[in-house]
Formats: structure tokens, C-alpha cells, sequence
DNA sequence: ACAAAAGTGTTCGATCTACACCCATGT
DNA sequence: ACATGGGTGTAGATCGAACACTTTTGT
């Protein structure tokens, strides 16, 4: 949806081919060298940042509707994703934050304020993870800008959007226990201190550096290669990829990993 | 809701009192004596069983309206419940398994066809816990008969509540390892042998009568009172209570327990 | 030779598992 | 005294946590 016009549509036709009353709304976390981020969008003519969200097609399931939603904002498929949590307190959305008539005038809109949108709206919460540096944000017509953000500098945010981020954090984090979700975050190919960084980063907490790769290799998640990364002046470190097999399995049945 | 006349009203204006496109489906347990049950009902002029359901009242959070629900079929409240995860496959609902003319004619009802509740329907899962001894289902207008089912022999259930029945056993086990939820099944003073049966029945599986206690006492998250229960020609065990500050701070936190 | 990062092994304590016999009570 | 279910302790194995020095490489 990038035109004017296709917006007004969806504004007035779109419950015929969306869910009314219902939408996702994705925490996307993003990982590069020891930065963990979220990517936060803010609408015109609203006064705060939100976690980015849609409305699901009729003909869809919600996983594919995540993903799509999730597409529109990093042009990425694929990533590690999950449903963590629904929302639907009836006072989750402060109508008082939402200025329709600025907003239907910065878009030169008409019909906002009857529209299925502005019903009351339960939320399905999703989570999803990816490498920030293979995605650049992608804004909409009804977003002003789409960034991403430090996860320790999120500012307050509009509606429950605070709670979602706390809830999908703490569901990850208990997540990264079970599966190696890390897979997503790193090169096919990569060295024990890149792994090592992911983990620490996406739990903030310290992990032992020498009993944290006999785990993983303990598991069979991970194997060691026969090639070296050549970076500088330094002793080259061993490359590890993912063992496929093992890592699928591992999504299944689960593993822990303290 | 009792009367067919309220059904009318709630099939032409429910929507206005309640969430459209989205329902909350229980999948409610209970134990007594070693055994493990599901409430299934099955709808007037359908042919088959399913958990409970209902809808969201639109002044209710999500968590109101299951506790609403599950206190419907159970006349009781309070009981340990869970969101799980929600539902929404836009094929989740086998249309061919409704039949309306029949439901209607049964029942006496116009305006089936075009009803807000035969659109699209995205469903919120949750999961409730309770001693079954204590229950006596209610079923209602719409319901035939609503009853207890071992829960190994639940028969093949409409729509995907099969998958829900799956889910929500998955989800309850995983959470009993995190979580003393056994508190709710139990009376306030109980043997050990009571507690270790609720724990084997739930998980399917056995476990070492010698540690169990162990670790339940070690945790403090049970007591050892000065009573004794008198049971006939045998030795009488000792009672024991939970320890509520306990119990309450597990519950937020968790605990693990095998 | 030195600076920078990689890589590696052992010990200790905690925890989990497995396992079998004696105890208390009522009839 | 006996039948029934209640209750308890220990040893071995496994797992997780803590900890510091040597190796490699490019400049």
C-alpha cells in the first residue's frame, strides 16, 4: 500500500478483504555485533512510536500474515518469527492519542472516523528476528519514518506497545533456552566469537567463554570447518556452521542451553 | 444466556456487545484421582464434539471473558487459566460441518445465514485447570450436552480443536515444570501421595516417589503440617499446605521441577 | 618482539537418578 | 499378626560453574 488513493480504499473496502477488529503487531528484533535493536515506526500525525503491525487477509494465516507484515517494513522473508502472545484489553488503544482529523488532513483523507478501523481492536502479538544490518526500514503512506532503535533507548510508546515489547523480549530470551534461533543472525559460516556475541547480546548477560562452545558443539548444533577467516593481525579463527539436520530438530523437540 | 429469545437477540445484535470475528475456544482440564479430563461439548444439530467457547464482550479484557466462559460451563471462577495461543487459519472452520438449517429449524431461529457469527472467526486459546470432582457441565441453548471426557479418549473433535486439544496439553505440561500449578487441584492440606498423583496424571509419567518430595520441600514450596489424616486400616500420612508467599512468587517467576 | 584475539582442560560442587527397606495403623 | 499404604537415605553419575595460560598471526 504506497498510494493515497489505495489507502482511501483500504480505509473504506478494507474489512472486505482484512479480519476487522483484529490486527499483528511485530517486535522486530534486530542483531548485529553486539547491538541488539527494535525497529519502531510512528505514524503521521501521531504523537509517539509504535511497533510496526497490519491487518490480516481473509485468505491468510497469521503466520503468513506476519511474515507479510513483517516484509512491508524490512523487505525481508523468512526470518525467525513467533507468535508469543494476543492483546485485547479493551482500553489497549488510548483513543485520546489518536488524532484522526490531523491525520485525515496530513493524508487529505475523508471517511477515517466511521471506518472498520477505528472499532475497538484486539492485537495478535508476533516477534520476529533478523540481522539489522541486512535491512533498511521501510516507511508507508501512513508512517512518517520506520527506524531501528537501541533496545535500551525505547522511548515510551503509543497504545500497549510498551507491555508487547516487555512480553516478546522475555518470550525470546525463554526461547533462546530451548532453540538455537540464532541460526538467522549469523553467516553460514561463522566463528565461535561471533556466536558467543549473539547469545550475550540477545539474553544481556555474561556467558562463560570456554564452556559456552563445548555446549553447543556438545549438542552436535554446531560444527567446526576445516577453513579459517583471515581478519588481520590476529591468530585466525576456525569457521563453525550450523548443523542442519540437528538444528531442525532442534527447532522441533527443543534443547536448553544455559 | 438461557432462553431461545436471547439467542435471537444475540445472533442479530450481539456484535454490538460483543468482539465480532473472534472467539475464545477452553480446552478445560480436570483432574480427580488419577485421572486426567476434557469438558467437550457438542452444539444442537451438529454432528460432533468441541471444547467450549464464546465470545468477548467488548468491556472485557481476554482474560474476563475466558474466565466468563470456563464459569459458564463450570459455574465455577477462579480456576488456574492460560492464553496459549491463538488460532486463525482462514480454513479453521470447515463450513460444510455447520449445518444451519438444521440448527435453525431445531432451535427455531431466523437470520443464521447472515449472522455476524457466521463470518470468518479468528479463535484465542486458553487453558483452565480444575479439580472435575467439584464441576457439574452446564450446557446451554446452543449446547446439546457438555461433558467430561477421559482425556484419552477424546474422539476426533470439529473444526481444529484437535489441534487445540494438542496445543493446550502441550503448553499445560510445559508450564507445570515452571510453574506449582497443582495448587488448584488439591484440597488446602493434602498428603504427599495426593500431590505426586496430580503431578504423575498430569505429566504422563512417572515419578520417583522418594525424590518428588524432596524437591517440593526443598523449593518450600509445600509445608509440613503437625496433622495427620486419618485413612482407615493404614498408617496415616502426614498433611502438608502450600506455602502461599511461596507458591505466589513461583508463580511470577517460576520454578523448575522434574 | 609485541599486540591482539583464539583456543583449550580440569577441578569442585551441586543436582539428578536410581534404588529397597522399615514404619505406623486398624482390624 | 498381618495387610496396607506411608515414609525415608545414600551412593554414583552427570552436569554446570569457575577459572588462566598458551597459541597463532600480522606488523
Amino acid at each position: 500500500m504506497n498510494s493515497v488513493a489505495e489507502l482511501q480504499d483500504f480505509i473504506i473496502n478494507g474489512h472486505k478483504h482484512y479480519m476487522p477488529h483484529m490486527s499483528i503487531d511485530a517486535a522486530i528484533f534486530g542483531y548485529h555485533d553486539h547491538q541488539l535493536k527494535i525497529l519502531l515506526s510512528s505514524y503521521k500525525a501521531l504523537d509517539g512510536y509504535c511497533l510496526p503491525g497490519g491487518y490480516i487477509r481473509r485468505t491468510e494465516t497469521l503466520d503468513e500474515a506476519a511474515n507479510r507484515i513483517v516484509a512491508e517494513r524490512t523487505s525481508l522473508t523468512d526470518l525467525y518469527l513467533q507468535q508469543y502472545k494476543t492483546f485485547g484489553d479493551p482500553d489497549r488503544i488510548k483513543w485520546n492519542e489518536m488524532d484522526f482529523e490531523n491525520f485525515s488532513k496530513k493524508l487529505e483523507l475523508k471517511y477515517i472516523k466511521d471506518s472498520w478501523l477505528m472499532d475497538q481492536t484486539i492485537s495478535i502479538g508476533y516477534y520476529a528476528l533478523t540481522d539489522f544490518s541486512l535491512v533498511t526500514p521501510q516507511a508507508d503512506v501512513m508512517s512518517d519514518f520506520c527506524a531501528w532503535f537501541n533496545i535500551n533507548e525505547v522511548p515510551p510508546l503509543l497504545f500497549d506497545h510498551d507491555q508487547m515489547v516487555k512480553d516478546s523480549l522475555h518470550a525470546l530470551r525463554m526461547q533462546l533456552y530451548y532453540y538455537p534461533i540464532a541460526e538467522k543472525l549469523l553467516p553460514a559460516k561463522f566463528t565461535l566469537t561471533e556466536i558467543h556475541a549473539v547469545y550475550e547480546t540477545l539474553l544481556d548477560k555474561k556467558l562463560d567463554i570456554r564452556n559456552f562452545p563445548k555446549k553447543l558443539v556438545f549438542l552436535g548444533l554446531i560444527k567446526k570447518l576445516n577453513e579459517k577467516r583471515n581478519i588481520g593481525p590476529h591468530r585466525a579463527p576456525f569457521l563453525y556452521k550450523f548443523d542442519k539436520k540437528k538444528y531442525t530438530k532442534a527447532l522441533e523437540t527443543g534443547t536448553t542451553l544455559t
